[in-house]
DNA sequence: CGTATTTATCATATAGACATGAGAAACACA
DNA sequence: TGTGTTTCTCATGTCTATATGATAAATACG
């Protein structure tokens, strides 16, 4: 459901999320435990550190980090960046944009409407913690 | 949320489905309602037709149609044959296969395997007839 | 049988996701 | 100031989804 970079970018958080609050982490370490290309990573941790995730620090000792506990970040920042389509809460309807809308609503409009609901909520109402500690901190859902 | 393949093979067979049971449709005609590259739409037709949704015809008359009312039809038999991992039923986690599995759950197994749920049970439920007509004949759902 | 009609198939093109590699820029520390 | 470390950035490569166009195969009908 996620794209291979979303789901590295999600890996890589709660890797740091783990770690937190110790001082940066190198990519090639973060890497070399998520088995994710190098390279790649260091472009996609840049993005979350744009998305004002984590923050970057260069030279020795350098790496990256959260800039908020766990907790206080929601999967929904680090998703979004890659996948914005899953994570919006507009509700596009499962026939495409042009099929039909809110105002002339095709006939399944609110059941997909539901369940969209149901996976945006997940996202925007789950934090980094939760998927490292878990707990049941939030209503069910399900 | 489904690739533009699967979005093209669920609107087409919206369409079949709002004709059925009339003759053949060809995909022109389909593909000038839909406004969809026609070749490209005859490819995913087929496709529909290998999976066992609908049937095509050659020549002069020739077309597509279903090969049943479209209340015995579900959503995930057309949606399936593009977007296998959307629907299946495999609770594949959050942060990968190889992150976490059911024997060794991350924290948020659970939580989000409810989500994935809704969604499979979606496809699984909803029938084209829904699609075309609405009505309210199964279980609400959210 | 011949011809028009329609789907089936093949070859090719384009864009974006995913990934690699090299070098530039920033930084710590002696 | 110099050196090694680490992120940042750019150029490039590969693969898949999306699409286009041409031709083959099947069919209806006069």
């Amino acid at each position: 459901m996620l794209s291979q970079t979303a789901e590295y970018a999600l890996r890589a958080a709660v890797r740091l999320a783990e770690l937190h609050p110790e001082g940066p982490i190198r990519v090639d370490d973060i890497a070399a435990d998520l088995r994710v290309p190098r390279n790649y990573l260091s472009k996609i941790l840049h993005s979350l550190v744009k998305a004002g995730v984590c923050a970057s620090t260069r030279g020795p000792h350098g790496g990256f980090q959260l800039v908020r506990p766990p907790d206080q970040i929601r999967l929904v920042e680090v998703v979004g960046e890659f996948d914005p389509a899953l994570v919006s809460s507009e509700r596009a309807c499962l026939l495409g944009r042009e099929a039909c809308s809110d105002e002339d609503p095709c006939a399944a409009h609110e059941r997909w409407g539901g369940v969209r609901q149901r996976v945006t909520s997940f996202f925007e109402e789950t934090t980094l913690d939760l998927l490292v500690r878990g707990g049941a901190a939030l209503p069910a859902g399900n």
